[in-house]
DNA sequence: TCGACTTATTATAAGTCTTGAACTATGGTC
DNA sequence: GACCATAGTTCAAGACTTATAATAAGTCGA
């Protein structure tokens, strides 16, 4: 509603992205398809396709058989015109990650962290140093790079990032990370750039209203609507985690009671496995499969919880967004889905409202927990086709 | 993301639509003043402010007095151009109220009905009826009206409309209307258009991202994301009333248990209050009043324990929608906000999330339960202004 | 009362963009 | 090899916007 002016300028700058994001989405297409996709007359397909081929953005790839006319010659995106690359800051590593214009992997680089060391200063050292190996190692320069996208583990606000389990308040990693490069720099959250990724390439493929719930230690979710991600007013949307199910319940870290996390979130699991006398190993990802794999009536008590407050947490989301699907994700999610699913289905039927719960599918993530780099790749890939192709405004050096 | 084509043409529209909004929400404004606003050139607003008084959408307004040089003069969304009219379908009324374009009331027709009567048909002819005496009473013609909105009890989809309360399951309202006027209809649900009301004219004006409460006997919401409302993939978002609050607790009337409505809704609390002993009036409303406003302990622990779970489901609207501002509104939030606003804060500060909490505000409505008549002629204005001030396509007949 | 000065609006010229129609290119078919 | 079908390009026309110049309508001071 509130779009900016528009000027006749705009108008070409629009269909550019119109264009490209047709051909970037959607495969090869031929001038004449990409009339029909975007609603363009030839002409000004002609027009655009010429600018992008221009600039390199588009080339050719190869013609399709003719059955009695010219053949159609199809354009794709050149995916060597940039380089793309994704970072994934956890929690026990950071991890560097340098694509093509498609987000076909071209190097990886990963640091181990020990947690707890978490100085910004050592992450941004080697959110750097992992950028400068990838680049050798794929013989790419700086101004080859379209943008470098970060997911964190925390929030994103005007730059600043606020990570209670890193203990990160109003770190300016921005900034910091400017001190090293000029190329453009796109934070977020790790759930949402996770989400991103399962969105564009997972179980979200082509849904316009979706819920990417991410269960690991901890309990978030990424909301899409329309498309787009859903941010609320400063970026803290899709705290689902700390949605209370249970008053004067279980305490969570957050400090208060009841919250969702503290029930299904993996930290949640084991120690309510273990108060009820449980044994797992000490490292919680290991501690998880053992519980999902035993057979024991405990464990079998314990995940039902699970399902059920993950059902009832489901349910509520259905109710309040009314999205086309639920996707069950993060490390811990994929571990628990595929046993948990039929329960937390049932539950969150019982929950629900049975119009919107009829609409919504709940289905398994589709990709691993390595989704955060390349959905935070997806950042400046996103940007660009939005732009129309036009590269980010480079700030001009002033003189002396 | 997703918008449709742009042609040179739309250019034009989407300036109107830019001018008219900017005269219709911020009062009468020079041209020179519009060309800062908008951004847009002098002469371009010149040229379209001229199609608008053209076209009798605005008028002039007055001079404002010089200091030394030639006088502006004041353009204004002409009020009498159109008359907007808007429907409320309670489960006891059919309300049906005129507007001007600026949405001053000119007329009102009020019909009660019995509960459980409530056919579809016998609505329908209770709205057309209201319509023509309306419009008869200040003298206008069914071609002077922009449009009705009708506030509905229940979801709207595809023109069918689904209201548990009152029995419509899939009621082609729309349709069957259609055979009694050709005015432009506009069909939601009435707790959104009450959300509506509350954005344009009350606690809501200027915020962009809020969560409209609405609690009567039962509990809805209404989200509004960047300025317009939010509505999930079928239009069914916003259903706070039926999150889960506490596994395996209340029966609620849509059969699960633990609904935040039969916490907060207002049969729940009176049916609380009888089960603790506590003795009030048959009547729902009289019933509340008087408990909101009798001091013994068992009143004070019954409205406690609604704050806190208000407080708790609040919360958790807060981290999940991170909106600017959270309205209590409906009739039962009306007679519960002021007693029970500081202990809904508290509660609420408890659960929700440090940062999306100090960035929301958590609010009373200011406008009435009248306001879903009200709301609902917004709608059709929305539109209008969205378009610039085109009229919707009016259907050609085809000929005989 | 007149002329200089200020500010608001309108007219005009220049430039960008889309479209639709005419036109060219490239293959198959008889 | 003539003819047909389909793909892609070129170009004049029309719709906009913006800058700039021109015009309108006041105030102020002599």
């Amino acid at each position: 509603m509130h779009r900016g002016k528009l000027t006749v300028r705009d108008l070409r700058a629009g269909n550019r992205a119109r264009v490209l994001r047709a051909l970037y989405l959607d495969g090869p297409r031929s001038r004449h398809e990409l009339a029909e996709v975007t609603g363009l007359s030839q002409g000004s397909v002609s027009n655009v396709t010429g600018e992008l081929i221009a600039d390199g953005i588009v080339v050719e790839a190869g013609h399709v058989d003719s059955d009695g006319g010219r053949p159609r010659v199809l354009l794709r995106v050149n995916p060597r015109h940039a380089v793309v690359v994704g970072v994934d800051v956890g929690e026990t590593h950071v991890l560097v990650e340098a694509f093509d214009l498609t987000l076909r992997r071209l190097a990886t680089t990963k640091f181990a962290m020990q947690p707890g060391t978490h100085s910004a200063d050592e992450v941004a050292k080697r959110i750097l140093a992992g950028l400068r190996r990838c680049l050798t190692e794929i013989g790419a320069r700086q101004g080859d790079v379209l943008g470098v996208g970060i997911g964190l583990p925390g929030l994103v606000e005007h730059g600043l990032v606020h990570g209670q389990t890193v203990g990160w308040d109003g770190v300016p990693l921005e900034r910091m990370l400017r001190a090293g490069t000029n190329i453009p720099l796109h934070l977020d959250n790790g759930a949402n750039t996770a989400g991103q990724a399962e969105l564009w390439f997972g179980a979200g493929r082509g849904i316009d209203d979706a819920v990417i719930t991410l269960i690991g230690s901890g309990v978030g979710a990424s909301v899409i609507a329309e498309g787009v991600p859903y941010r609320g007013t400063s970026g803290g949307a899709g705290e689902w985690g700390h949605t209370t199910v249970a008053l004067d319940g279980r305490e969570c870290r957050c400090g208060a009671f009841g919250c969702l996390e503290a029930y299904i979130g993996a930290k949640g699991i084991i120690d309510r496995y273990r108060s009820l006398g449980g044994t797992v190993p000490a490292d919680q990802e290991a501690a998880l499969r053992s519980l999902v794999t035993s057979d024991t009536a405990l464990a079998r008590q314990v995940l039902h919880e699970v399902a059920r407050h993950a059902g009832v947490g489901i349910g509520s989301l259905i109710n309040l967004f009314n999205p086309e699907r639920v996707i069950l994700g993060g490390w811990a999610g994929l571990l628990l889905g595929p046993r948990l699913l039929p329960d937390i289905r049932e539950e969150a039927a019982r929950h629900a409202l049975r119009r919107p719960f009829a609409q919504a599918s709940i289905m398994l993530c589709e990709l691993g927990p390595e989704s955060v780099a390349l959905g935070a790749a997806t950042l400046p890939v996103a940007e660009f086709l939005a732009a129309g192709g036009a590269r980010p405004v480079t700030r001009i050096r002033t003189a002396g």
